[in-house]
DNA sequence: TGTTAGCAGTCAATTGTAATGAGTGCCAAT
DNA sequence: ATTGGCACTCATTACAATTGACTGCTAACA
């Protein structure tokens, strides 16, 4: 499967690798050791591995080599190498495309058929799910509501000069604003502001301009006041798209307690994560490692990421966070499945709202 | 300040702990300092301590009584005394309410004058207002649902047999529900049952039965859905309830990591932290100290929790999780002072909603 | 009688030393 | 080019000795 090239965010300091089939080889026994038991893998235990029929002495020199263009490294002197994250990359950017194991794909499809309910609650079951299959924290970015259009758009009155304006979207979101007026208005005033709302407001889209009325009247006030609130307030509903799941997972990947101090105090930031995973897709990628994101706090972990398309737009995303040897493989089988399940879902979702 | 007696929810083993001033001043000191320096604390640095002013050897014949009692222990023989959950428990029971250090105060001030937004927005960013002001995780449980009654309710078209049910609640709560029929219906039959339904729910409260047509019309069948949609739905708003701010304190409050991994794995629960914070109140205490509260894999922290109430009926609860030797004076006084802020802001709510 | 100084005893933590063994780098033989 | 052999490195483990922070006990004391 052709590949695009692994351009990092920093420029390559080093040649595009590219490795005989040996070293290509030791290597991808190296790494796949090393997700496995987590220890410095020795020249032994790959000179074991059937898939290098050499012996333990060629390991080495190969080893040194593979040191040398900065695929391996060695934890000190008389232990056995680990990869390093450009390793990882090497690794990755090899990797044909895994499938998941039978009974993961028929939980997810099992998933997918049975779940009900609002989209927030979808994607959030996603993440658990997602988190749940592979061991590994997850993040589900749902679609933005920056494209959607108002359905519908009504003022409800609280009395004590308090209103609350409701949008229904098209994507069937529900975005709401509490407003304190300056002064009293009439019950009848309110109602004939929310028809007037509801008329001019349907159809449009929230970043859209609107005509709104000039007149000096309570109820011209009062459609303003609420178009207004409407219309400005996409950010807010945009904060309810992230929902991450299995966050104690970090906490079972590593067992330096700084590191998982450090990551999940990422993980509070949601905003961090969402960016994170979009500079990780608009480079292309599918999977940053260790330093590729500029994250110091999050060098010692791996993040795996599928786009959510729809009409073969990317609206949103799914991830996973683990630490650098975590199982690509799987993640990437998961992150993508699921992914495109979430597509299929919102594209029958858009398509059945006309 | 007149308390009650700890009744923790198992039957007290032993008799009620009444130690002389004596005893109560060394368990004071040891736990102070243990609160402060994480260690066992030796005789020599109780006697040091102005509050008791006897030598080290008579410290240390009151320790043993101590233990005899249940209070401290040892972690070792050649080692100091670390307080049981007995003696914390004994200490918070006869600490005077302590207050927050200005700095503090002012910043509670600010943030609730300054804050805006709807009621889900404000309880988000206090439990993370609580988290930064202790360095411990905090747990903010809003208002219920339950009591309040419709404000509005209607039916938006989707097409394609689609349909959203919304509903504004007195609360300022939105509910929404998507529903798929099983049959197309005009447009027409939508918005008039969407008045039909506005008039059959206003002023209802979400468990109260209503009546419902009997009809055998589209628009009465819309009705009905409607109406069943909103109505039994209240657990899903309720799932909205509950904030936590600042997990990754748990990370900073222990230094094994099996402890951190065990308690992530709470939070993540949310309906747990609820049932626990409420079993807490339940047995009219505002703390809960290791073994007390029934959870194997929290019998390394404390909880302190202080209840939300609206028109003097508890409503909601803030709470703070950390270690069992957190800083209880601060704790305490920190959401004592945040539940009152919100309680006052509720109570102002539900004023000016009349 | 309650308090204290003195002292021997305990034990975690630290330091030092040696043995172990996994794994390397290098080199000469194949 | 590959490999077996070998000397070397160094984390890890084990063990013993030392240190020092405490204690519990007891005898003297107010």
């Amino acid at each position: 499967m052709a590949r695009k090239p692994a351009n990092v965010s920093t420029p390559a300091p080093r040649p595009a690798p590219v490795l005989d089939a040996r070293k290509a080889a030791i290597l991808d026994a190296v790494v796949n050791e090393h997700i496995d038991t987590a220890q410095p893998v020795g020249s032994g235990s790959v000179a074991a591995n059937h898939s290098v029929a050499v012996s333990p002495a060629t390991v080495r020199s190969e080893m040194v080599a593979l040191e040398r263009e900065g695929m391996l490294t060695q934890p000190h002197t008389s232990a056995g190498r680990i990869p390093t994250d450009r390793g990882y990359r090497y690794f990755v950017d090899h990797l044909q495309r895994g499938v998941l194991q039978p009974a993961q794909q028929a939980e997810i499809g099992q998933f997918f058929s049975s779940v009900r309910g609002e989209l927030e609650d979808v994607l959030e079951q996603t993440s658990a799910l997602l988190s749940r299959l592979t061991k590994y924290t997850s993040v589900v970015v749902g679609p933005s509501h920056a494209r959607a259009t108002v359905r519908s758009a009504q003022i409800v009155d609280f009395g004590a000069r308090r209103i609350l304006v409701v949008g229904v979207l098209s994507d069937g979101a529900v975005e709401k604003r509490t407003i304190d007026l300056d002064e009293d208005v009439s019950p009848l005033d309110v109602s004939e502001a929310s028809v007037q709302l509801q008329a001019l407001l349907v159809g449009a889209s929230l970043d859209q301009r609107i005509e709104l009325p000039s007149r000096q009247t309570a109820v011209a006030q009062l459609v303003r006041i609420g178009a207004g609130a409407l219309m400005t307030g996409s950010t807010s509903v945009d904060g309810d798209r992230v929902f991450i799941g299995g966050s104690s997972k970090i906490a079972e990947s590593f067992d330096a307690v700084d590191t998982v101090r450090s990551v999940l105090g990422i993980l509070e930031q949601e905003l961090v994560v969402v960016t994170l995973m979009q500079d990780i897709m608009d480079q292309g990628l599918s999977v940053a490692i260790g330093s590729e994101h500029g994250y110091q706090s999050l060098s010692a972990c791996a993040v795996v990421v599928a786009p959510v398309n729809i009409d073969g737009v990317q609206a949103g995303a799914v991830g996973l966070l683990g630490p650098t040897r975590m199982n690509y493989r799987e993640a990437l089988a998961a992150a993508h499945m699921v992914s495109q399940h979430l597509t299929d879902r919102l594209e029958s979702n858009e398509a059945s709202r006309g």
